[in-house]
DNA sequence: CCCGTTTATCGAATCGGTTCGACTGAACCT
DNA sequence: AGGTTCAGTCGAACCGATTCGATAAACGGG
């Protein structure tokens, strides 16, 4: 079942059986449909390695995820989900790699020894030895996210210093003057995970500039520590009116916890942050949020990384997308707060 | 950087440097160390394709999903997480194929031309295109589920069937009578979807031999139907005080309906299930739940795999695991529903 | 000292495609 | 009629590894 065969029962040479299928120079009509029916008949597929042997690609493309056994948030699903669409659309195939921690010879499998033509790298630190290694190795990569250093990399990212801002801003029109930013894990955080620091500088310049009571605190990836932080912070900040977070998975935590504290959203308390569309949508409330349009981030990675890969001397694009925040229903009006510790 | 070059500059053969490599021939230990020095300094990788062609494989599995548009439950994306670890583990890559709707040729192009050794098949429906088409061309592949010729292929499955039975089980010796079971969307039941349609077996066995009360519905996998199917259960069905179910994504809208009249979980109402072990603990409160063990059916998904890749004649093994159900807390006793309609 | 063995290495074939240069007729031009 | 062009095809080289058979040197036994 390969070319050779294909060949000798039509009849032709293997060169001709190649470019009847390519297309790449003139092959007789007759002989081509000869070549088609013998094809059709054994079920001919071309051999994908042999192919890229002489290629020199593989129309293959990398997709590095966080360590696997931690579990992806909902944004990040989307993201694989939209790489993973966007790339078929596309007719290439996507290996996927885990990387981190034990699982560094699956990246170093996957980015050395030309198995992909190029990777898209999820989950960037402000410093990332994975975009060191890449650049080291000249492989064409484009980062959904980016380092401290983002003029040296191709890279898609989400704004969040100003969805976090708009956030703010919303909060503020509402009336809200004492406002907590819910973050990420002190361990991204403090490791310079792009969101958690982007966040931060958004919500103190926001906060800044509307001369309002800001509280910043982290928060690990899991509804009882949401629980647990929005408890503390209820105590500790008694005259808080509203939080804003992009911490999802600690989401339920924070509903339970106001929930416990007799305080209705949007009534008692307004809620808000940045989000997955679909994911604020099933929330109750359904959240006011930012929507982070993970679709249409996933597809630009993908069509950024098939122009590095045509052309790797083109000049690195960046761009960042920030969609207006989308009104739901768990902010309103601020009203003083009768809390537990009130 | 091929291998001829690190032949060149350790001034040996090209055969030198791959029996140095791979030691399927003895090497002066002096021109191996030489060989290695040279290796190391130019980063070299040997080249996928060029050994995939040679070897006639390519150290590399299939991952079959549903359509990536549709969004994956925690159990599935638990699979593919746990798959892609035990590969990484196996040093095999992933290569990840959509399947269905207008994904074909992404699953077209995994499974002919020689990309991958194996296939790992999620999702699997009793009547399933896949399976016939893999069958045919004689790829090894393992399922998670099967068809409903179950001896006809190799798959590894969760036994739905047991699970919900033994929720019920769980509810009767609490006292319930009045039962019900919310199972996966009505399309998919329908569609003779593994999980559900054993579901509905063991639930109706389960209730007829303990001599219970049982209701089945169906229910969209998404918060909001949870809410609607409730609601009306609630109502259709007041004597009702427990529920079971396999579907995760409706549950926080199942929960919400029950706080809605005004029924405690577990005070007034027991709630049980089948779940990932991790998401039913981080549930309001902690679901009782017969746990799934995503990572251990992944790992075995790929073990299976991996055997049968060396042996495809090895008799097809089937196995099911059915792990004791967890008590948490969100089941107590059985009492009097004082509901919206009584 | 000669011969058989072992050890270390090399050269060539091979995997299954793609692609380049060359060849053959037929059509076309002047 | 002779030369040019072009469609259609073939053979051979090549991509980068692995692997088989052969060879040469070192070694040990009788």
């Amino acid at each position: 079942m390969n070319i050779g065969e294909i060949a000798k029962r039509s009849g032709v040479s293997r060169s001709t059986v190649s470019y009847a299928l390519s297309g790449k120079r003139p092959v007789a009509e007759a002989t081509r449909r000869r070549i088609q029916t013998v094809i059709d008949e054994l079920g001919y597929r071309p051999n994908a390695a042999a192919r890229a042997l002489k290629e020199g690609r593989t129309r293959t493309i990398g997709l590095v995820i966080p360590p696997a056994a931690q579990r992806l948030t909902d944004v990040q699903l989307g993201f694989v989900a939209s790489v993973v669409d966007a790339a078929a659309r596309a007719d290439l195939d996507v290996l996927l790699s885990p990387s981190g921690g034990e699982h560094d010879r699956s990246f170093e499998r996957v980015v050395t020894g030309a198995r992909v033509d190029g990777v898209v790298l999820m989950e960037i630190r402000l410093e990332d030895a994975r975009v060191t290694r890449l650049t080291e190795v000249g492989l064409p990569f484009v980062g959904i996210g980016h380092t401290s250093r983002p003029e040296e990399m191709t890279w898609v990212d989400i704004d969040y210093e100003t969805l976090i801002a708009r956030c703010v801003g919303h909060l503020a029109d509402l009336g809200h003057r004492h406002i907590a930013l819910v973050n990420r894990s002190a361990e991204l955080v403090a490791a310079g995970y792009g969101p958690g620091h982007r966040a931060q500088l958004g919500f103190s310049r926001a906060v800044a500039e509307r001369g309002l009571q800001g509280v910043q605190v982290c928060c690990a990836d899991d509804a009882q520590a949401g629980r647990a932080c929005v408890e503390k912070l209820l105590v500790t900040h008694p005259e808080l009116t509203a939080i804003a977070t992009l911490n999802e998975a600690a989401m339920p935590g924070m509903h339970r916890a106001l929930a416990d504290a007799h305080l209705a959203v949007p009534g008692d308390f307004s809620l808000t942050g940045v989000a997955a569309r679909h994911w604020a949508e099933n929330l109750h409330p359904p959240l006011t949020a930012a929507d982070i349009l993970a679709d249409e981030l996933g597809a630009q990675a993908v069509e950024l990384l098939i122009q590095r890969i045509a052309d790797p001397g083109l000049p690195h694009r960046q761009l960042l997308t920030a969609p207006p925040i989308s009104l739901r229903e768990s902010t309103g009006p601020a009203r003083p707060r009768v809390g537990p510790a009130a």
